[in-house]
DNA sequence: TAGAATAGCGAACAGCGTTAGCCAGGAGGA
DNA sequence: TCCTCCTGGCTAACGCTGTTCGCTATTCTA
């Protein structure tokens, strides 16, 4: 059983970097997010941001690790109440993902910055898939079907958007043994 | 039972485009393909694409379009080879996707630009997932777990990237009524 | 043969991430 | 008290992006 893991620590500014990142990201999406707008944003200029973070890729990584320790401990939440539920673990997913689609998208599309983000995170994160299906494959596989079902909707890939919540219990249908 | 699509035809100028960026987007990568280097490789001035596509979005749509319908085929290739086979059509699908990642990618990853597309190609894409489970919702769970798969194997969101083909078949056996 | 459409061109614009060089203010030590 | 060094601002600028503008040469049509 593995720890919760903790925020990185941040000096004042840089944290008020990242909540700025945030509130922008959230509300005006990910193409808002430009270095000279989050400058803007804390009253600086943009060459000023590099004293803080190295790129914008590593502004981007302290958005992802605050996405992967929310979803995940609302995931760790679902399945810590009474064990199993695949269908209460892919609720819970689809939920947390929803109310922040721009931070979701950022965090789990694309390849993943490690070497940027607290060592253990990802493993901590996806470990409710594990303790949902009792079976490495069978968690990686339900993952896949919970993101896959994520970004689709997200990205408005599906045709009606109306049913999407029989397309999500019949998914849950599958992996219930 | 729709009829295969047929690629849009477009004057000779055009097609060599469509082929130029054809090729640079699978030699290297999504990032390589702009409209400079895009024009230069047909020999001529970035500008003069304009002549021929309104956006570089409509070059994408242009690659889009061949990418789903090359996907398409493959997918009703494996169902038609003899009904059902959740497990064949998920095979055909990770081996289209791996083996043309930066055109799968642009394919399916993003919001689609319908307009620019011919009307009932991304119906008949999907066909095949209908005709392997026999239900509009567990197609449609089947199509995410496929789509999660692949994407979350492209971007190397995997721990350990050795026994995919463990994880493939766990998800094929969930899917096994 | 005149006119229009087509398809090139170079110059330029705004926005992007990022770098370089400069400078004010504060902290610590002699 | 003075000197030095570090921190965190600043402006200017670079190279890149997609895209627009205005011009011109060729070709097709009436």
């Amino acid at each position: 059983m593995t720890v919760t893991p903790e925020l990185t620590a941040r000096s004042s500014r840089a944290a008020d970097i990242v909540t700025a990142a945030r509130r922008i990201l959230e509300d005006e999406g990910v193409d808002a997010l430009t270095m000279r707008r989050l400058a803007a944003d804390v009253g600086i200029q943009a060459p000023s941001l590099y004293k803080h973070f190295p790129t914008k890729r590593a502004v981007e990584a302290a958005l992802i690790e605050q996405g992967m320790l929310e979803l995940g401990k609302a995931l760790h939440a679902a399945v810590d109440s009474r064990g199993g539920g695949v269908r209460r673990l892919l609720e819970a997913y689809r939920q947390a993902a929803l109310t922040r689609p721009a931070l979701y998208r950022l965090a789990t599309a694309g390849p993943l910055p490690r070497q940027e983000l607290p060592p253990g995170l990802e493993e901590w994160a996806g470990q409710p898939f594990y303790l949902a299906t009792g079976d490495p494959w069978r968690a990686q596989a339900l993952f896949s079907l919970a993101h896959g079902m994520v970004i689709l909707e997200l990205d408005d890939r599906f045709p009606d958007r109306s049913d999407l919540g029989r397309t999500w219990k019949a998914g849950a249908a599958a992996f219930n043994r």
